[in-house]
DNA sequence: CGCCAGGTATGAT
DNA sequence: ATCATACATGGC
């Protein structure tokens, strides 16, 4: 029986399922009662909605407010986003389809690194890619859930350690990523400090990090909503939806737009076709 | 079995 | 500059 031990109150528009599982990330697992599991750092939460708020496990009311409210994102405007948002016909469809979408603050190497090794995969390997990956070398958490290793500990490995990842050629890009970002070679604090274009050219010194993985770290990682990440999934939406590219208005939150946009899609691809 | 997956690096036009 | 292809692996 979970233990609830804190509440975020007012968050509207949210839903968990629509905001976990809509491959913005990888770790959040849905318990049998709506509630779903992850992890935050070192923490293991759980989360549960009652009515318009949101029940914390595994973080007291304090550390729950401080953590979660950045993270979830409930510090964003987003009644006014989707009113502008609703703006636009075509976009007005992918909201309403998911009205509960937030797209997250996550900690910037864990969204670096898990799209780097989202790169011409599919969301369930990803997945389990990442699991493997957290529970090999990240430290263990209560639940039988682990952290997200960092950097530092990914950079003293080798190919070959990694072959039980069953990453494939991705394995060289985590491991150029785990060392120029642990060394300071390309320094994430620096990153953020950046223009969001030269941010994006600084995180493509990576190997396997191109724009469309950048812009995914930029955008899940360092919360720029404003980068648009395209994918084979947005690359449908734009030449059936945008053909002129997305409306100069949206421009601002194109990243937020693109989150309604890719569950969309992906959920209608008949709607999408080439 | 064959095609595809939240792409990128590389080499050829 | 733009375009094709290889890349590891496994989901479906």
């Amino acid at each position: 029986m979970t233990q609830y031990t804190a509440r975020l109150t007012g968050a509207v528009p949210f839903n968990l399922q629509e905001t976990f599982e809509c491959g913005q990330c990888f770790r959040w697992l849905p318990g049998d009662d709506g509630s779903y599991t992850g992890v935050v750092g070192r923490n293991v939460i759980t989360l549960r909605t009652d009515g318009d708020d949101l029940l914390v496990a595994g973080l007291d009311q304090a550390e729950a407010e401080q953590r979660l409210i950045p993270y979830l994102a409930l510090d964003e405007d987003y009644a006014a986003i989707q009113e502008q948002f609703r703006r636009n016909t075509q976009l007005a469809q992918a909201v309403d389809y998911a009205r509960g979408i937030r797209v997250l603050r996550q900690d910037r190497w864990e969204a670096l690194c898990s799209f780097i090794i989202s790169q011409n995969n599919n969301i369930k390997r990803i997945r389990g890619i990442v699991e493997t990956l957290c529970n090999t070398w990240g430290e263990p958490l209560p639940g039988g859930r682990s952290s997200f290793p960092g950097p530092e500990v990914l950079a003293s490995l080798t190919e070959e350690d990694l072959q039980p990842l069953r990453s494939g050629f991705r394995a060289k890009y985590i491991l150029d990523a785990a060392r120029k970002t642990a060394s300071g070679e390309v320094d994430l604090d620096h990153v953020a400090s950046l223009p969001t274009e030269e941010a994006a050219a600084e995180l493509c010194r990576i190997r396997g990090v191109g724009i469309k993985v950048a812009h995914c770290a930029l955008l899940y990682g360092f919360h720029r909503i404003e980068c648009l990440p395209v994918d084979v999934w947005m690359k449908r939406v734009m030449s059936t939806m945008y053909p002129q590219g997305l409306p100069e208005e949206l421009l601002p939150y194109a990243g937020i737009a693109q989150q309604y946009l890719f569950h969309y899609s992906r959920s209608h691809p008949e709607l999408f076709e080439a």
